[in-house]
DNA sequence: TATTGTGGGCTAACAGCGTTAGCCCACAAT
DNA sequence: ATTGTGGGCTAACGCTGTTAGCCCACAATA
């Protein structure tokens, strides 16, 4: 692990342990055992190293999906629960990702796709579908993160809620109006 | 309008014009004609501006979808699509809202009943289908505001397919198993 | 073996951030 | 005439990301 992979490493824990307050260039090399200038030899600058950090997420995500994708015998709703299990696991990460606009041109071609794709897959390719789920599970796990729901509130139900009937709902072509 | 208002009357419009990194106490002074410091005569700190900033909007916001509820055939229908176009008309003040955790016991009471109320109506009651409904509204949202679709993708038929499956899911109570 | 790069540390410093301390002046009330 | 106070001001603090410039250890080359 060469010292660029240390810092966003290092980044990385940091983020999750303190919140993005926390994550600063001087308690990042504070933590490796050096001083903030030095960071600047590896990296260019901190907009660099979130960029690092969301490509490392997108990718473990991805991995996550994969996952449960192939070990339920019912994908749709393994993945909507991996979606969940991941974004509380990595609040802070969550965040760092999804509150602005994903910087398409400096993450590595295929990453973000490869995110997409077994959510994709498990809607049979229907990509209208998968991005109404994909958008309810984002909705559902930032408002969740957020304490937006009121205290009691019944998530999990809420979940299966959506998550069933984006699954039953009538694709364009085989519309109930045929 | 006293002073205080219009400071947050000068951070909103400073806030939408340049978005939150030119939303800086030295800039809305300046915007007034005076310096920073002295904003601290009428405001306790940054925060509490967001906060009123942020009660603002979600009057703003429920005024929007009350008006929604009323003047269409099909209320759901309409208040999503109200939803949509107050946060694209808003973006950073829709960012603000959403993207920490709400400080509750900061803004006055009942503001984000009201917001909530048109769609809770809108469902007949039904707080888990209104639930997910703003869930799959807030991630639409947010999805779009992060440029996170692909370029092309056909937004308006993902929210048509969300919204009416949701629209037409079981209740709980009434569900497809008895 | 002597020299020269160079990778990777360092300190000092800058501008901009939110915020505080302390001063002062105009004006209203006693 | 005096006193309080609302609402400005400057100076400054500690924090942020970042740059300039220095220096040392070590590898490669003449």
């Amino acid at each position: 692990m060469d010292r660029r992979e240390q810092i966003v490493s290092t980044a990385g824990s940091l983020l999750e342990r303190e919140g993005p307050e926390g994550l600063t260039m001087r308690a990042i090399a504070n933590d490796l055992g050096i001083r903030a200038p030095s960071l600047y030899k590896h990296i260019a600058n901190k907009h660099e190293l979130e960029v690092a950090l969301v490509s490392e997420a997108l990718t473990s995500q991805a991995e996550a999906f994969e996952k449960a994708a192939t070990d339920g015998d019912h994908p749709i709703s393994a993945i909507a629960s991996a979606y969940r299990r991941w974004a509380l696991a990595h609040p802070h990460l969550y965040a760092l990702m999804n509150n602005q606009s994903l910087p398409r041109d400096e993450i590595a071609d295929g990453i973000e796709g490869r995110s997409i794709a077994p959510v994709l897959a498990a809607f049979g390719g229907d990509r209208q579908r998968a991005r109404a789920a994909w958008a309810f599970a984002h909705g559902m796990v930032t408002l969740e993160l957020a304490d937006r729901f009121p205290p009691g509130a019944d998530i999990d139900e809420t979940w299966r809620i959506g998550i069933t009937s984006i699954e039953r709902a009538a694709t364009p072509t085989e519309g109930t109006a045929r």
